[in-house]
DNA sequence: CTGAAAGCGCTTACAG
DNA sequence: CTGAAAGCGCTTACAG
């Protein structure tokens, strides 16, 4: 048999080979590796030695089988590739790697059906805990998660009923924030690109740029007030609306900073001028983590702490120590004032 | 026992509760659900309703350990919260989801190390196969991985002598018409902020910079090719050096998107405006899925086409489909004009 | 300090 | 068309 031309399909080794090869059982092998009960210091460096030798990596699938824990956690969100997400799916899958927990990411792309499908394979991969951004309306996705007593946390997003564990940040406040930077700003019609009202963030930021404006003394008109649906393009079709029925605005506050990015660039196909016609404020500051270069005014909303804060209470409820605590973390947000808004004073 | 206060830790239901309430073995259960063998039709169909009623959620672990395959990938890049990556991510998984394949996302952070420990997490889940972007030098890991007999293919980049199956983008093409372009607008001072030369992509980028320029009948400066480290403010270390420097140039080629947008931010800093004083190339295309309000002149690099060929080769590799045959695939690079680039003429 | 046995939940031949 | 047996690779009690 020629080497060259076919390879045998190398077989893994297992701990039955370390076992034949050292004279050990297989059972002592096992233990000497994952240091399980007392082994003879000698037996445990010979064994390790083989171990290393034969490039001997454990099969976690059998193990797993057979202790009921994989050592994994699942993260579900809307979608990897928008920088919010990929930020916190890189948080929270770093400080999984400290505690030896891999994890698997998971697009529910604001699709129930998709994410119910995500939820189920995350199940059936037998994952230790889920971290889930619940999509638009998942009250029953997330109560059939419930039902399988898997822990889980949410994240960014929490339900009306409140029941659930979840680490999201200051929304409210962060709305406060954003609108009344503009109104001091002298801005009086402030646009609001929102999300759909059936997520939690959308409502309560919301909530934050309606106090700001009764604060301020002013009247808020429901018709600067947008939905934008999470489709691609749905701010361009918003907003192309928006100026065609020629709503009068200076300022325009956006769910997110991908919005209002898109806003600026539908802005500035319509040859409107940010800051100059409008003022822009964003949420979520991607810009601590990315280089874009263009300086917008945004809610920052600390993703990393939350993240980690996330992925931090799903250890204790994976390894039990909740006591039936309810974890209701909120993150506190803050604005970064930079160049896309400016006074009308 | 109240059901309030303790709920019993949701036992999953398993073959064997479905074999004990239709009367069938786990045997029959097993094939009526996965469509083996030849069973009634009426058989199927009472199982499968018990399967539905009961919730049943297979145990991949478990039947993994048997049959020997995971239906699950694993994808290993240098870093999902780079929209480059994270792009090329969603785009496999989707691809990987078509086909019932779940998706491990691992960071290697273009660490050697990491990149080990990434490899070596997705061989103890047993993944049927691997994507994987490698990291700067990492010949060794990639031998490795080679040895252990698991499928994989490489991603974006490759290695020298080539033995491995690969998609790449046309980087040589790419980087001739991003410089082709500058010298076409008059420019012939062109710093080329590239990465590490270990990465197969910059060498190419730098050969056709190279071709660009000679076709043209210009001199290469080895003073304005420049390595930046791929750590957060290498572009910014580097641009201000060049900037203190007093180097001449009137035009700047990035690596990638990334780099170009903190070049033009660096700039801006320094109070240089992009494209009046300095033209900006960047190199991905980025815009082409995340509107940035900064219109960026980018070699376009179809991330989907890509990302999809690699795992179709994955796919036919983990189907044995193969054949000895080497799959060097290398996908067309356009450019895209947009305003970050003016003429000097 | 080490071993023999059982079992995690499933699938794969083999029987009938 | 359905069943009985064995086994994937490991870990968990239990013995000694």
């Amino acid at each position: 048999m020629s080497d060259e031309q076919e390879r045998p399909p190398a077989k893994a080794t297992t701990l039955k080979d370390i076992a034949e090869q050292t004279g050990f059982t297989i059972n002592t092998v096992s233990r000497a590796l994952k240091n399980k009960g007392d082994i003879s210091a000698a037996t445990i460096k010979l064994i390790r030695q083989k171990a290393e030798e034969l490039g001997y990596i454990g099969n976690v699938m059998a193990s797993s089988l057979r202790s009921g824990t994989t050592k994994t956690i699942a993260v579900i969100v809307a979608d990897v590739s928008n920088p919010h997400f990929s930020i916190a799916v890189k948080e929270i899958e770093r400080a999984a790697r400290m505690q030896d927990y891999t994890t698997f990411i998971l697009n529910a792309y604001e699709d129930q059906e998709v994410e119910r499908k995500a939820i189920q394979s995350a199940l059936s991969k037998n994952v230790d805990g889920i971290i889930i951004c619940p999509s638009q309306g998942s009250e029953n996705n997330l109560a059939f998660l419930e039902r399988t007593g898997t822990p889980f946390v949410l994240l960014g997003r929490h339900l009306e009923d409140d029941t659930m564990d979840y680490v999201v940040s200051d929304d409210e406040k962060g709305g406060y924030l954003a609108t009344m930077h503009l109104l001091e700003l002298g801005h009086r019609d402030i646009l609001f690109l929102n999300a759909h009202h059936s997520i939690s963030s959308s409502r309560e930021r919301l909530a934050g740029y309606k106090r700001a404006m009764a604060e301020s003394g002013f009247a808020v008109n429901p018709e600067l007030i947008r939905e934008v649906p999470h489709l691609t393009g749905g701010v361009k079709n918003e907003l192309s609306e928006v100026i065609k029925s020629r709503l009068a605005y200076t300022a325009l506050f956006a769910f997110n900073d991908m919005m209002a990015w898109e806003s600026i660039y539908v802005l500035n196909k319509h040859h409107i001028r940010v800051p100059d016609q409008i003022s822009v404020v964003g949420f979520d500051n991607i810009q601590s983590r990315l280089f874009v270069p263009f300086p917008l005014t945004s809610v920052s909303n600390a993703k990393g702490k939350t993240s980690r804060k996330a992925f931090e209470i799903l250890l204790k409820k994976m390894h039990k120590q909740n006591s039936g605590k309810r974890y209701h973390e909120v993150v506190d947000t803050r604005l970064v004032v930079r160049e896309s808004t400016r006074s009308l004073l």
